[in-house]
DNA sequence: CGATTGAACGTTTTATATAATGCTCAGGAG
DNA sequence: CTCCTGAGCATTATATAAAACGTTCAATCG
């Protein structure tokens, strides 16, 4: 979608600013370079593009929406449990980012760079991501294995406990096998924690009530 | 523990450097600063400490011992139930971690620093309050109210799901209460997930017994 | 006259020279 | 003989100069 829009000029010049942010990097392709390749000068280059980062920019948001397309995908998929699907689909956002950072380290320093100079880009993701989570959490509302308050809230929370796997920041320590069995182990938590919330639904609406501010309180009785 | 078996001119060197480390910042303290302050030559430093680098290390060993005292105490905290000792666990390495980033930022990049150049370090330390942890979850598990088939593992999945809010990673979004409120979510989730393995103790463990092998699987009948 | 160019501008990156630092060890002090 | 010193070495960090870069816009093209 976010090239659909887009000029055939504009889209020549992002296929070949692609090409060299994947073999060179983002720092090591210049404007000239991307406009030779283009066979035009850089000052056209602005015509279609405000900036550099602004290319970098639509070049992650096409990345990311492929990932978005296929998390999508999971929570789709027939014949499936609500359950197997959120299993699903962290195993496979581990395995996308995990995969990016191992064999495409370009990619994965060039969106490192955007999202610190463009950190709303970072907020449009995860909240996109977040939105298919909640998704998946209401199909396990609708056939009563998952109960919860807020769907959106409670994705933003599965999120965070799964942050660790999705975010890249120690993707050198451990190899792939070792990181996956650990992530299972929280999955495995999670669900076990909306097991006992569908079997117990009343009484967790009880104390969301009764904690109302954010204070912390103990849920168990 | 660390600086008990250390001779008093290595204590000297260690206070000496632990003022400019946290004034300074690691990089702009030099061995002859050090060496002025202790009215000592620099060569001599090297008679008690191998190299600068382990200078900071004893001083992270020194910070990160009070943080793991500081858990042990919420373990020890008499008329207290274990879900509120894991709760109180979890926020109060938050609050440590989030202090220290905001509070003492020299002494907040000298860990990261030292974290990076000796990485055995980080994980002796994570191991030390997984140890902690696994010691509240046992305490769950004598009085029924957890239920898990193996503490310390069990404790590194916890500590992956709170990866987000112990990391330091993402202090910079997100203000302490708003982060509070998440961890918390978190922990809520994790109860009710022991809260349900409590109730359904033997279905959990034929479960484990039929995964065996790390693929993935749904929990969900 | 709108679309395109490429030289020119201020800034950032890189290359180079210079200073400072971590660490060693021959030698002096006690 | 043991303990300590501080000048000296190799390395790293800082300061400076040069090149390259992103971006703009008056001039040019169609």
């Amino acid at each position: 979608m976010p090239t659909e829009n887009l000029d055939d000029a504009a889209k020549q010049i992002l296929n070949a600013a692609s090409r060299r942010f994947l073999h060179y990097g983002y720092g090591k392709t210049t404007m000239s370079e991307i406009a030779r390749d283009c066979k035009m000068s850089t000052g056209n280059l602005y015509r279609y593009f405000p900036s550099k980062l602004d290319i970098a920019e639509m070049f992650v948001r096409v990345l990311r929406r492929e990932q978005v397309a296929r998390l999508r995908a999971v929570l789709e998929a027939p014949d499936k449990t609500p359950a197997e699907k959120l299993r699903e689909f962290f195993l496979l956002k581990f395995k996308i980012a995990y995969e990016r950072f191992h064999d495409k380290p370009k990619a994965y320093e060039l969106s490192n760079e955007l999202l610190t100079a463009r950190p709303k880009v970072a907020l449009e993701w995860e909240n996109a991501e977040g939105r298919v989570l909640a998704e998946i959490l209401m199909l396990g509302l609708a056939d009563g294995s998952f109960a919860m308050d807020n769907a959106a809230e409670t994705a933003k929370i599965l999120q965070d406990a799964a942050f660790r796997f999705t975010s890249a920041a120690l993707f050198h320590e451990g190899e792939f096998d070792d990181l996956a069995k650990e992530l299972n182990g929280v999955i495995d938590l999670m669900l076990d924690g909306f097991a006992w919330r569908a079997a117990h639904k009343t009484a967790t609406e009880k104390r969301k009530v009764t904690e109302m501010a954010a204070a912390p309180a103990s849920s168990q009785a």
